[in-house]
DNA sequence: TAGATTGTTAATCGATTAACAATC
DNA sequence: TAGATTGTTAATCGATTAACAATC
């Protein structure tokens, strides 16, 4: 099955939306109220739900409870996700630290760094030798990992991840990761988000 | 001007290569070899470049140091890009002590928080209580904000902070917030970046 | 000149939106 | 039944890619 990104960011959004219309009180839904949730169209939430073989009830809308389980099994929020940060440095030792991957089913099992300083086996996420990376991720059986190095060490450290068997990589490295055969990278760039959100404001700033 | 943003976007990555290839000595390039330094299409770089008016020499390709000039000019990296950062949680903290920044001409003036026990007027970015916000960003002309609170803050923040003349905001709580008349908000949802990984990586194995 | 590269127009591609028959 | 909502097909829209004349 052929999917674009987008459309499965939608369908994280109509989870979200769906657990907050839940906890309102709400069983059934209609695709006008789910776009309305995530600022979509019904069309497209209809469509969305069509191509992942999704049914509701002609008249009757979609079935909350229904609507998630299907939803949460696509996304794969009916296992936990195991998941390492390689980089203890100020971005990746927060994400270590930051509270709503629980949330997600997403538990983050150790971090990595060079640096013999930062090294805390204790801590609630330990924090390792990057050297011993490799047999964690074996031992482990992580596919996915959190990359927060500075740019020159970050193509390194993918290929040696990707070596030991990581398939999915959250780039926080502000480059552009060549792609690894059989590793999906996802980019996130700190610098280029906000560069692009100055362009737009001064955008708008030149039309008034 | 419509633009767009996966076109700027490209804008900052064409703007990256051209430094790196500066470095490497070179002086010119070809729209071919720009492409291949970004992953994208000798097309894709000519038609970008054109939609902004920027032309090279037939037969002789672009000019580095001048299509830096001009990438830099669009991107507003003429002049130094004042920012302050909401929340000083775990992410908000990574934020403000984040180098990468500063070297995109990009400078964090302060970090504003509720809690009494996270205020420091002392540190290299000064964490001020958030009642002072308003102020402060009015007596020094912010128009770009770094959101990084709980979700449940997020909305009363960015009313909060639209008003006192905020005009773009790079949004890190969890979820989507409703556009602010005269404000452009940016959303990066870790949660939802790594659900999308795992959706990938694991469609690839069920492929195989 | 011959060859190579730009700049722009046209063609293609894919995603979103609209429309509407089916049906509860 | 009449009205409302789904599921899917068709139309639209916008972005990317290809093609090629202009020209250095």
């Amino acid at each position: 099955m052929i999917t674009n990104k987008n459309c499965i960011i939608r369908l994280s959004r109509y989870k979200n939306a769906l657990y907050r219309l839940q906890a309102l009180g709400f069983v059934k839904v209609f695709s006008d109220n789910l776009a309305d949730s995530v600022g979509s169209t019904a069309s497209q939430v209809r469509k969305d739900f069509s191509l992942f073989g999704i049914s509701g009830n002609k008249k009757g809308g979609y079935q909350i409870d229904i609507l998630l389980e299907k939803l949460n099994s696509i996304l794969g929020k009916d296992q936990l996700q195991k998941v390492i940060v390689i980089g203890a440095g100020h971005i990746g030792s927060a994400l270590m630290r930051y509270r709503g991957f629980e949330k997600e089913g997403i538990k983050i099992l150790g971090g990595f760094d060079i640096d013999p300083a930062k090294i805390n086996r204790n801590s609630v996420v330990p924090i390792l030798p990057l050297e011993e990376v490799k047999a964690f991720i074996k031992a482990q059986g992580i596919k996915i990992a959190i990359l927060a190095v500075p740019d020159i060490a970050a193509q390194q450290a993918v290929e040696m991840i990707t070596g030991a068997g990581i398939k999915g990589v959250l780039n926080f490295a502000p480059l552009r990761l060549k792609d690894v055969e059989g590793c999906i990278i996802n980019n996130v760039n700190l610098e280029i988000e906000l560069e692009n959100l100055i362009y737009f404001v001064n955008v708008e700033a030149k039309i008034k």
